[in-house]
DNA sequence: GCGACAG
DNA sequence: ATCTTGTCGC
């Protein structure tokens, strides 16, 4: 049973509409649903390169906690709407639903690259598509987008809260040994706590969850 | 008015 | 994201 999509608006929207969408969705997102890593058994990874006003999205499915590759699957179509920070949903969500309306398995949860809650509305990409899916996502972004947080320590597993305006929405997660970190939050049905605990477990040589790493090479236009 | 700013 | 060469470190 795959899954299932739900066509909640249009995506061909002007700026101001974007952000009326976004603060009425806002509030639909669930951030305290237990996501026990003990439940998950198929991971997704969700990445989307542009080159030449075309974009590719990549959804790669790996088995968890083994992490490797069970299903792998792609959608191009023109890039319309501009990157704006803030506004990314509208510029990678249709082609993203488009991929994932070829996935034939059914992951337990959906690591997309960009960030959950950690946005100045509090819905950035992940916590979008999440909505769409009604099924759990999580944010995996590799710079940040909105917030402040103290000090990271060196070693893998090393974390510390991401604040905005007095409040936690996300935390900053060293995924290796004195390697840049990564900004985690929740997208969608699913708590902070479980969101890093996932991100880390996903994460083994690299830098990025594994699903990720997959969905990126897997999204790369360039060379076949 | 001056910065900050996912991909 | 994309444009691009060499280079430092395990």
């Amino acid at each position: 049973m795959p899954l299932t999509i739900r066509e909640l608006h249009p995506w061909e929207v002007s700026l101001e509409e974007a952000i009326r969408l976004q603060q009425a969705l806002a509030a639909q997102v669930i951030t305290d649903q237990p996501l026990p890593l003990t439940s998950v058994r198929l991971v997704a990874g969700i990445d989307v390169s542009v080159k030449d006003d075309i974009s590719r999205a990549a959804v790669v499915v790996v088995r968890f906690p083994a992490l490797d590759v069970v299903e792998r699957v792609m959608a191009e179509r023109p890039t319309t709407f501009p990157y704006v920070p803030g506004l990314l949903s509208f510029r990678e969500g249709a082609v993203i639903l488009d991929a994932l309306r070829r996935l034939e398995s059914t992951p337990d949860v959906l690591l997309v690259d960009g960030q959950g809650t950690i946005h100045p509305r509090r819905i950035g990409i992940a916590c979008h598509i999440g909505l769409f899916l009604d099924a759990p996502t999580i944010g995996c972004a590799k710079s940040l987008l909105v917030g402040h947080h103290a000090p990271l320590p060196p070693e893998r597993g090393a974390w510390v809260p991401l604040r905005d305006r007095g409040e936690v929405i996300g935390v900053v997660l060293r995924t290796r040994d004195r390697v840049t970190p990564v900004y985690v939050s929740v997208g969608h049905r699913a708590t902070l706590d479980d969101a890093r605990q996932l991100v880390l477990a996903c994460t083994s040589r690299y830098r990025l969850p594994e699903p990720l790493r997959a969905a990126h090479k897997a999204a790369a236009l360039g060379r076949p």
